[in-house]
DNA sequence: CTAAATGCAAACGGTTTGCAATGCT
DNA sequence: AGCATTGCAAACCGTTTGCATTTAG
């Protein structure tokens, strides 16, 4: 993924977020690393060429863009929160061992849920990775 | 389920752990209750019939009976975990509206999963239950 | 000039930890 | 006596909050 500084700008808009700097900043990072970053991820990269950036920048970011819905949440299991800047719906599948987190295609069905209305949804898989299980 | 003290004694030395009144009393709670509580719901609940009880031991029972597979932990984007003691595998919907979480059967199917093990999964949805909806 | 964005420091809250006290065999 | 269980208090740590400062239109 490699947008200009203007496509990124006009992409905020579209989601009704005013570009600020650190704002795009966030956006390129995200879409250059799709490795589900948490906060502190996000904030150990880019302190380096924003020195004066703190963490509560980043959980306002974060903030607002999940609820532009720039942004899913991901509860893993783990303490930390983790972005997904894909929100078309997939399943992910996080190695036990590697701690890395892949995405892949799932489909479901149901039953017996006649009346509810589904918001959204979160499928996770734990286990071992291909790479580490050879 | 109604068990006598006996039969909750031999399901956990079943399950490689020594009963104790406390895990007992949680043993008892969680069959009674099937509301996927959190540490704070069964402390306060059982904190009326044992008054010197602390919330340490309720996290240590959990640790305990999750290791030795008497309960599952949930993970519904909240702060709290949420303890399960159904542990054949089915999946959650969370009502945004009462709080209120469901089981329902689920059936999935993946696809470039090759070469991974899956040890474990989560399977949850959100919205609003048909309760809420009428 | 005004409102939004950023940043600092403290508070929050669920969970974990170290260790002492208690209970059980 | 010796080991497991329980409990207290403090620490931990990701996140939130209040408010002051800076930035931008």
């Amino acid at each position: 993924m490699n947008l200009t500084n203007e496509e990124m700008m006009d992409f905020l808009r579209n989601k009704d977020i005013r570009p600020s700097n650190i704002r795009l900043k966030v956006l390129k990072y995200l879409l250059n690393n799709i490795t589900h970053p948490t906060v502190d991820d996000i904030y150990n990269r880019l302190s380096n060429e924003i020195p004066t950036l703190s963490r509560t920048s980043i959980y306002n970011t974060m903030k607002l863009f999940k609820e532009k819905g720039v942004v899913n949440e991901l509860s893993l299991n783990e303490k930390e929160i983790r972005y997904d800047i894909n929100t078309n719906f997939h399943g992910h599948f996080k190695c036990e061992k590697c701690g890395m987190i892949y995405d892949f295609p799932v489909t479901e069905s149901l039953d017996n849920m006649e009346g509810f209305v589904i918001n959204s949804k979160s499928i996770n898989y734990y286990g071992i990775c291909a790479k580490c299980n050879k």
